[in-house]
DNA sequence: GTTCTAACA
DNA sequence: TGTTAGCA
Protein backbone atom coordinates (compact mmCIF):
# COMPACT_ATOMS: atom_id res chain seq x y z
CA UNK A 1 0.00 0.00 0.00
CA UNK A 2 1.43 3.84 -1.22
CA UNK A 3 -0.47 5.32 1.79
CA UNK A 4 2.32 3.65 4.49
CA UNK A 5 5.34 5.11 2.28
CA UNK A 6 3.82 8.47 2.58
CA UNK A 7 3.81 8.33 5.99
CA UNK A 8 7.34 6.45 6.51
CA UNK A 9 8.88 9.55 4.15
CA UNK A 10 6.31 12.40 5.94
CA UNK A 11 8.44 14.87 7.53
CA UNK A 12 7.61 14.98 11.24
CA UNK A 13 10.00 15.95 13.70
CA UNK A 14 12.45 18.38 14.42
CA UNK A 15 16.15 17.68 15.08
CA UNK A 16 15.70 17.26 18.73
CA UNK A 17 13.33 14.75 18.77
CA UNK A 18 15.58 12.89 16.54
CA UNK A 19 18.46 13.72 18.57
CA UNK A 20 16.61 11.47 21.62
CA UNK A 21 15.58 9.19 18.95
CA UNK A 22 18.49 8.14 17.48
CA UNK A 23 21.23 9.01 20.59
CA UNK A 24 23.11 11.32 17.80
CA UNK A 25 23.95 14.84 18.66
CA UNK A 26 22.76 17.81 16.21
CA UNK A 27 26.43 18.25 14.99
CA UNK A 28 26.26 14.54 13.74
CA UNK A 29 22.93 15.14 12.42
CA UNK A 30 23.56 18.13 10.62
CA UNK A 31 27.17 16.54 9.65
CA UNK A 32 25.61 13.69 7.92
CA UNK A 33 23.47 15.94 6.01
CA UNK A 34 25.97 17.68 4.65
CA UNK A 35 27.93 14.97 3.31
CA UNK A 36 24.87 13.86 1.53
CA UNK A 37 23.71 10.70 3.96
CA UNK A 38 20.46 12.24 4.67
CA UNK A 39 18.37 14.84 3.42
CA UNK A 40 15.80 16.02 5.63
CA UNK A 41 13.00 18.52 4.61
CA UNK A 42 13.17 21.84 5.62
CA UNK A 43 10.20 24.24 6.90
CA UNK A 44 9.89 27.74 5.37
CA UNK A 45 12.05 28.94 8.18
CA UNK A 46 14.96 26.65 7.05
CA UNK A 47 14.06 23.81 9.90
CA UNK A 48 15.06 20.58 9.13
CA UNK A 49 12.02 17.69 9.48
CA UNK A 50 12.79 14.38 9.84
CA UNK A 51 10.58 11.70 8.79
CA UNK A 52 10.34 8.38 9.89
CA UNK A 53 12.87 7.36 7.22
CA UNK A 54 15.08 9.62 7.77
CA UNK A 55 15.21 8.42 11.44
CA UNK A 56 15.95 4.46 10.29
CA UNK A 57 18.37 5.67 8.35
CA UNK A 58 20.61 7.40 10.93
CA UNK A 59 20.07 4.27 13.11
CA UNK A 60 21.81 2.71 10.34
CA UNK A 61 24.85 5.46 9.86
CA UNK A 62 24.91 5.60 13.48
CA UNK A 63 25.21 1.80 13.39
CA UNK A 64 28.08 2.11 10.77
CA UNK A 65 29.66 3.86 12.57
CA UNK A 66 29.89 2.59 16.23
CA UNK A 67 31.19 -0.31 13.96
CA UNK A 68 34.55 1.78 12.77
CA UNK A 69 33.26 2.86 9.39
CA UNK A 70 33.65 6.45 8.06
CA UNK A 71 31.68 8.57 5.89
CA UNK A 72 33.22 7.02 2.96
CA UNK A 73 32.72 3.73 4.13
CA UNK A 74 28.94 4.44 4.72
CA UNK A 75 28.45 6.43 1.18
CA UNK A 76 29.79 3.59 -0.25
CA UNK A 77 27.73 0.71 1.74
CA UNK A 78 24.12 2.84 1.71
CA UNK A 79 22.14 4.24 -0.87
CA UNK A 80 23.15 6.43 -3.23
CA UNK A 81 21.36 9.72 -2.35
CA UNK A 82 22.10 13.38 -3.16
CA UNK A 83 20.67 13.69 -6.69
CA UNK A 84 17.07 13.13 -7.38
CA UNK A 85 17.72 9.87 -8.22
CA UNK A 86 17.18 8.69 -5.25
CA UNK A 87 16.46 10.98 -2.47
CA UNK A 88 16.53 7.81 0.32
CA UNK A 89 12.86 7.30 -0.92
CA UNK A 90 11.69 3.55 -0.52
CA UNK A 91 9.93 1.66 -3.42
CA UNK A 92 7.96 -1.23 -1.44
CA UNK A 93 8.19 -2.46 2.08
CA UNK A 94 9.79 -5.60 0.50
CA UNK A 95 12.60 -3.67 -1.32
CA UNK A 96 13.42 -1.91 1.99
CA UNK A 97 14.23 -4.97 3.75
CA UNK A 98 16.00 -6.66 1.10
CA UNK A 99 18.11 -3.04 0.57
CA UNK A 100 19.20 -3.82 4.17
CA UNK A 101 19.91 -7.35 3.46
CA UNK A 102 22.54 -5.75 0.96
CA UNK A 103 23.51 -3.59 3.11
CA UNK A 104 25.10 -6.15 5.80
CA UNK A 105 26.53 -8.38 3.12
CA UNK A 106 28.49 -4.88 1.30
CA UNK A 107 29.52 -3.80 4.87
CA UNK A 108 31.44 -7.61 5.04
CA UNK A 109 32.77 -7.21 1.67
CA UNK A 110 34.02 -3.29 2.25
CA UNK A 111 35.56 -4.68 5.25
CA UNK A 112 37.28 -7.87 3.53
CA UNK A 113 38.28 -5.41 0.72
CA UNK A 114 40.30 -3.40 3.16
CA UNK A 115 41.84 -6.70 4.52
CA UNK A 116 42.97 -7.09 0.97
CA UNK A 117 43.62 -4.12 -0.47
CA UNK A 118 46.73 -3.32 2.99
CA UNK A 119 50.17 -3.42 1.02
CA UNK A 120 49.07 -3.79 -2.11
CA UNK A 121 47.73 -0.36 -2.95
CA UNK A 122 49.16 2.85 -1.66
CA UNK A 123 47.09 4.87 -2.55
CA UNK A 124 44.07 3.38 -1.34
CA UNK A 125 41.93 5.70 1.17
CA UNK A 126 41.30 3.84 4.25
CA UNK A 127 37.12 3.54 5.05
CA UNK A 128 37.80 2.24 8.04
CA UNK A 129 38.43 4.36 11.24
CA UNK A 130 40.34 4.62 14.24
CA UNK A 131 41.02 1.67 16.66
CA UNK A 132 39.44 -0.72 13.34
CA UNK A 133 41.46 1.07 11.09
CA UNK A 134 45.52 0.10 13.01
CA UNK A 135 44.10 -3.89 12.24
CA UNK A 136 44.04 -3.27 8.49
CA UNK A 137 46.94 -0.71 7.96
CA UNK A 138 49.98 -1.69 7.12
CA UNK A 139 52.43 0.56 9.53
C1' DG B 1 13.18 27.87 24.21
C1' DT B 2 14.83 25.80 19.87
C1' DT B 3 17.27 25.57 15.55
C1' DC B 4 20.61 27.45 12.09
C1' DT B 5 25.28 28.50 10.10
C1' DA B 6 30.00 29.20 10.66
C1' DA B 7 34.18 28.79 12.95
C1' DC B 8 37.66 27.51 16.33
C1' DA B 9 39.97 25.53 21.37
C1' DT C 1 33.23 16.07 17.34
C1' DG C 2 32.35 19.49 20.99
C1' DT C 3 31.20 23.94 21.66
C1' DT C 4 30.33 28.76 21.17
C1' DA C 5 28.75 33.02 18.81
C1' DG C 6 25.08 35.69 16.81
C1' DC C 7 20.49 35.23 14.34
C1' DA C 8 15.75 34.09 13.25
Amino acid sequence: MAGDEIRRNMALFPIGIVMKLTDLTARQIRYYEQHELIQPARTAGNQRMFSFNDVERLLEIKALIEKGVNIAGIKQVMNPVGDGADDGTIISEQSEVKRREMTDSQLHRLLKQQLMAGNKRPGQVSLIQGELSRFFKNK
